[in-house]
Formats: C-alpha cells, sequence, structure tokens
DNA sequence: ACGCACATGTAAGCAGTTACATGATTTG
DNA sequence: CAAATCATGTAACTGCTTACATGTGCGT
C-alpha cells in the first residue's frame, strides 16, 4: 500500500468536502495543475484504488440511467492524510523544455530560439493574467475558498512571483538574442559576462563543485 | 518512432561530441536536472533504443575484460534533433510537493507546515550556492563549457533567480506563519490581504476566469 | 591487499498519459 | 430539438523510477 504525492493530494480535496470523481479530477486540475499537474483519467484511478485501499469510501447514486459515484474521506484516509503531512516534502522538480531548448540553441536555427522563448513568455503571461483575476476575486470576498485565504495567499505569492520571473526573464532573454547575427560565441562574450555578474548567488559556501549548466563530460 | 523531450537531451549530447553510455547518463545530471531531471537507467535505456533507430551509433571498445560502449551522433540524428528545435516547446511544468502541503496545511499541524516551508528554503539556498561556483567559473574563464557562455547565460540568468525566488518566498512565508498560533483563519485575513496586494499581476486580459489556488468543486 | 568510489548494465514494476466512447444537460 | 458542452468512465500503452548486481581502478 504505497501512496504518492498524488494519492495524498486527493485525500486532501476529500478532507474539505466529499466529491465525484469528476469533481476530484476537475479540482486536481483548478487547484494544482500549475504545482502538480495530474491527468484526469489518472485521478479517477487512484481514487478507485484509495476507495479499494478503505482509505475513502464510494457511495454510488443514480444520475437517470447512468450511475455516479460520490467519494468521501474515511476515518482511515484521514489518519494517512495526517500522518503525511509529519514527513518531509520531496525536492522540488521543474520540467521547462524552453530551458532544454536554450541549453540546444547551437544546434538550431536562431529563429527556433526566438520561437520557443516567446512561447515560454506569453505561457507566462497568460499564468499572470490569471493570477490577476484570481487575487481580485479574494480582495473582493468573492472567492470560493474566501475561508482559507490565508493559506492560499502564501500560494498565490509563490505562483505570481514565478510567473512574473518567467516573463521577465524571457523578455529580456528575447532583447539580448534580437541583437545576435548567429549562433556563434563570436562578440556576445560581454553581454553574457553582464548577465551573469547580475545574477544573484549566495556566497557559494565552498560546496561540491559540481559542473550545472555546463557540458560536463569532457 | 517517437522522441521524447529526453531523446532529444541525448542526441542534443551527442551533437557536443560522442559519449560513453555513462557519460551521457552524468551528462543528464549536470546539464539538465535542474529543469529536466532523469533517472540514469532510463538515459542508458534511451540511447539504447537511439542507436537501435540509427540516430546514433554505437562502438563497443573493450576496457579490461568488461566492454563499454561509445555513441555518436549520425547524421539522421543530427536531422531529427534539428527538425526538433524548429518545433514548437511543451507547456512549462513544475512539480512542487512543498505547495502541495501549503494547499493541505489546515489538514496537519503547523510545525509540518513550517517543516515542510524549511526544507524547502533549505534547497533554494543550496541551489543558489551551486549557482555562485559556476558564475565564478564562467567569469574566471574556467568553465568547461566557456565557449557557450553566450547561451548558458540565459539558463544560469533563469535558473538562478528561481532560486533566489524560491528562498525569499520560503523566508517570508515562514516569518508569515510564525506569527499564527494556529491554522484556522482567525485574525490572519490582513495579513492575507497584504500579500496578496503585494503579489505581481497583469491586467487580467478579460480571460476565461478558472479558479485557481482555489477549491472549486463546490 | 583491501576497501571504497567510479563505471556499467539489467529487470521488474508503477505512475501517468493519450485516446476512445457515451450519457446527461444546457442553450440558441 | 439539434448542437454544443459538461459529466463519466475504460483501455492500451509507455516513460520513468527503484532496486539490484557486478567490474575496474585508485588510494593507503
Amino acid at each position: 500500500m504505497r501512496l504518492s504525492t498524488t494519492s495524498h493530494a486527493i485525500l486532501g480535496m476529500l478532507a474539505f468536502r466529499p466529491a465525484t470523481a469528476y469533481e476530484l479530477a476537475k479540482g486536481m486540475g483548478t487547484n494544482f495543475s500549475y504545482f502538480w499537474p495530474r491527468a484526469r483519467s489518472h485521478v479517477l484511478a487512484e481514487v478507485k484504488r484509495l476507495s479499494e485501499l478503505g482509505l475513502a469510501a464510494a457511495q454510488s447514486e443514480p444520475l437517470g440511467r447512468r450511475a455516479r459515484t460520490v467519494y468521501s474521506l474515511t476515518p482511515a484516509g484521514r489518519l494517512a492524510l495526517e500522518a503525511w503531512m509529519a514527513t518531509p516534502p520531496t525536492a522540488f522538480g521543474l520540467e521547462i523544455e524552453g530551458l532544454v531548448r536554450v541549453f540546444l540553441a547551437p544546434f538550431g536555427q536562431i529563429d527556433d530560439l526566438t520561437a520557443s522563448l516567446e512561447a515560454t513568455r506569453a505561457e507566462a503571461a497568460t499564468m499572470l493574467g490569471l493570477a490577476g483575476t484570481i487575487v481580485e476575486r479574494y480582495m473582493d470576498g468573492t472567492a470560493p475558498a474566501q475561508e482559507h485565504i490565508h493559506v492560499r495567499a502564501l500560494l498565490i505569492d509563490f505562483l505570481t512571483h514565478f510567473a512574473q520571473l518567467t516573463e521577465a526573464w524571457a523578455t529580456r532573454s528575447l532583447q539580448t538574442v534580437a541583437t545576435w547575427d548567429d549562433l556563434s560565441p563570436n562578440g556576445k562574450q560581454e553581454v553574457a559576462r553582464e548577465t551573469l555578474a547580475a545574477a544573484p548567488r549566495s556566497p557559494a559556501a565552498g560546496a561540491p563543485v559540481e559542473t550545472w549548466g555546463a557540458t560536463a563530460h569532457t
């Protein structure tokens, strides 16, 4: 009986209130999509498994000629959730294909690079726009989870700053690339050094030096 | 013959220079771990598949009583890589369990929340420290990929800012939580509103309003 | 000569995705 | 009342991870 983070996210939604499988799947999207995205079908399969394990109770309700299942959290489920909350979180992970494309830029065309950066910028801008709406809802008191504002504010704080950071980065990278004629290193060292000089960094605690962001298999 | 982003990352490393399977796996870690992390064994399996597809050439070299395989990029492989570079990138994805724990904080103890935030803070701090070392290497000209500095600077720009953002967010969240006696909403609205007011946002382009960062299955 | 870190590989299993299929509800 | 959208579910497949196993060379 191994439970994943996704399992606990589902148990957590059930801890707020009982829900149908479909509502859970939808909730996974609206609640977690930006920091724990999962496919709808996977949520359906997982909640079924949770009910088999006795962590969620499934109740079938008829709905026209079709049946729908309402799930709720069992005491065992609540215990599992609370126990998990006390464990340390796993390390965060980013999957940003746009950065892979930057890394491999020398093997493509310069237009490929700008297109990729532009796509990333647009995505971040969309995220920021969404955030604006959400924030308004909370501020005027009409958000659906208004009573959890103190906790949700922390989340929104992170996500909005992330979106802003990403958009700003893509924008200034596009500006830099716009000054290039090709992807060769010629004459581009100067600006690169300035970028690096402006990068935030902590005193480098003499830690084990892994070569990172650099082709190391030399 | 479906190729994943991981496949192309491997083709890309081979485009820099031929390498053994082990070097590729290691390079996956040092080069991509922060924005495209993959297990070592998966890289080994994938490069084998690439050679079966004719995109990489495998050459067996004896090494003591053991054989090791050196891979290099074939012309077909280079074509595949270049073609991929011209396609649009998939959307970025974050997996941040620490944020899931913030979302579900009401079902745990307050100490669970601080522990989780502290773990996230520490992780980001480590990342920043590493970055400091890398930046120094590039600045004094001793980085292994010195000739690619113009492109790598863009990556480092993003990653250092991300680490800084994460550390700063965790720190200020810890400060906020330190003022709480419990996880109930009582008396915490005020500060939450200030946090939200300070969150960056764009004019909310009248976009389709999805409830995000909020329990929506109401 | 021994122990430890580096190098190399395989196998089993699961978490997660894409695609398909169809019933219910709303809306113009 | 037709068309679109919402709600609900299953099946096939695969990318990826964890765990295991063993060879090679270096330092002491």
